[in-house]
DNA sequence: TTTCTGACA
DNA sequence: TGTCAGAA
């Protein structure tokens, strides 16, 4: 089982910023809208002064991505905004999970193995996530 | 060329 | 929301 490096960025994600044409182009949101959105309070640029052009960060990207997600799916706009916060704060939690859960992947013919690690601290079993023809299951074995 | 604000449909 | 005008 391979070891999982470590997560250590290499990139400063909050140093990618993008410029409202290019929000438009990746998200398919107009500026025309994107200004609508920032001035209901839905999403919010960096530092937007005066009639200088807008800057947003990659959070805030992928933060419109979610709402356009959600619209797509019926939502209104408030509806998906407040849908997009939600699953913007279940992200980290996630994320910390995963980075400390999660011990290795293995990678068969068939089948893909995500090592959880051992169950409890008696260390008599170790839980697996298997990714296997489109389907996700949990996987316990006993320890030897 | 791109973006900004304001205004009209 | 789209689009247009006039100004950075």
């Amino acid at each position: 089982m391979a070891e999982l490096e470590g997560n250590d960025a290499f990139i400063d994600t909050n140093k990618l910023i993008f410029g409202i044409g290019q929000v438009q182009q990746i998200t398919g949101v107009s500026g025309r809208q994107l200004r609508y959105w920032e001035e209901q309070g839905y999403i919010q640029s960096i530092s937007q002064k005066k009639g200088a052009a807008r800057e947003y960060s990659m959070h805030t990207l992928f933060f419109i991505f979610h709402v356009t997600r959600f619209l797509r799916s019926g939502f209104t706009l408030q509806a998906a905004v407040d849908r997009a916060k939600k699953f913007d704060r279940q992200l980290p939690v996630l994320r910390e999970f995963l980075r400390s859960q999660l011990k290795g992947v293995d990678f068969d013919k068939d089948q893909s193995v995500l090592d959880f690690g051992y169950v409890d601290s008696s260390h008599t079993q170790r839980i697996y996530g298997v990714v296997k023809d489109g389907e996700t299951f949990f996987r316990i074995e006993n320890v030897d």
